[in-house]
DNA sequence: TGGTGCCTCAAACGCTAGTTTAAAACGTCT
DNA sequence: AGACGTTTTAAACTAGCGTTTGAGGCACCA
């Protein structure tokens, strides 16, 4: 077995467990032994718990992050010659990446909104802080085509919108599960990622412009 | 002491904490130290950590619920005889009695929303199951009114537009002191609950509506 | 072949958690 | 005053946690 496999193997497993249970109620010892490697592998590859979580958001994120960079600074050149980014295409282009630049089913997707609703109703922002320190450049380069995208929107109630339909998108895929048997009893359909963001679209838009 | 002050003490404290540190990371030696009683004390009137948080949530919500369900039962009596209530007032009713149905300052539903938040991204659902079996039957009845309010909307895009909203009313408030932080940087303005909720009504019913 | 780095392993460490215990203190009623 | 049910107290218990340790294995190069 390779280093980078050991490596590999952990993220996996951690990565479903932190979603599936929360980071303080993931124990180490079920992390290694879901990835049936050596307890002492996790700090000895790692260093610590905290890098370990630190170390899952890395390997989802930046491939995520780097692709809308690229797509957003694609946007911004065709704008140049004037025109806007309509607000639709904004959230569509930013859903499609989220839930297929990597080449798994959108499952990860799941599993990562679940850790990100994780990280923000953790209190202590040791992790949040360095999200933003990692990821800021990448929202502020979105926030700044939102504003472009609907002028007649203040600026504040622009960024507090925006922090709504991050919470309306990383609260309702959080939960899945839940609503998923909700969904399921009552109206006799389940759901999967593709309908979601189907169903948050409109909602989104609608809630930016007001 | 008497009894309901030892209780009501350990309630405060757990609140406060739980709010600040979410439950995993609470220990019920920080909730008695706070509550400058004995360790035991929990187990004794509680009878387990579990049963704390459920007493937490059951001392907010009960109320709460209780003047809601009145209230929206009040509106049904004024439409019976012709006519819906507006989408706008449905949440204003609902934001006023969340942030001031106990005589508490508004700061009391802050710390309350963050639990909400702690409670939905808390992966096991037995806390969540709880809420739902008791307190699900006034959430049915807001629902119903809603449908009423806008009959263009499908049921079942309904369902899912009052989960975002939900999402983003409690992702925002359980972010809240550090959304506060960027506010004041960037808008040199603070938050207060009464300016968040002026903020999130015309968000919910622009996402309602689509 | 012998040595050198990197990695794995079982075991232990120190610590904190929730819970339990049994004695002491308290308040109330006869 | 004394007995009784309730509540508080200090201390201990068990369990599980993240982390560390040192011996061992393994591949690779001199």
């Amino acid at each position: 077995m390779s280093q980078s496999d050991t490596v590999q193997r952990i993220l996996d497993a951690a990565e479903v467990l932190f979603a599936q249970k929360g980071f303080a109620e993931t124990s180490l010892r079920a992390i290694t032994s879901r990835a049936g490697v050596n307890l002492a592998a996790v700090n000895y590859h790692f260093g610590s718990k905290e890098a370990l979580i630190q170390a899952v958001f890395e390997r989802y994120l930046t491939p995520f992050c780097q692709a809308l960079d690229a797509k957003l600074e694609e946007l911004e050149g065709e704008t140049r010659s004037g025109g806007e980014v309509p607000l639709e295409k904004l959230f569509t282009v930013a859903s499609r990446l989220a839930l297929g630049s990597h080449g798994d089913e959108p499952r990860r997707a799941m599993i990562f909104f679940r850790l990100s609703g994780q990280a923000y109703s953790q209190p202590q922002d040791h992790l949040r802080a360095w999200l933003r320190e990692h990821y800021g450049p990448v929202f502020r380069r979105f926030l700044a085509l939102l504003r472009r995208a609907v002028p007649d929107v203040p600026p504040m109630e622009l960024f507090w919108r925006v922090h709504f339909s991050l919470g309306a998108v990383i609260f309702t895929l959080s939960g899945m599960e839940s609503l998923q048997a909700i969904s399921k009893k009552d109206f006799n359909q389940s759901v999967t990622a593709a309908h979601i963001t189907q169903q948050l679209l409109p909602f989104v838009v609608g809630g930016i412009q007001g």
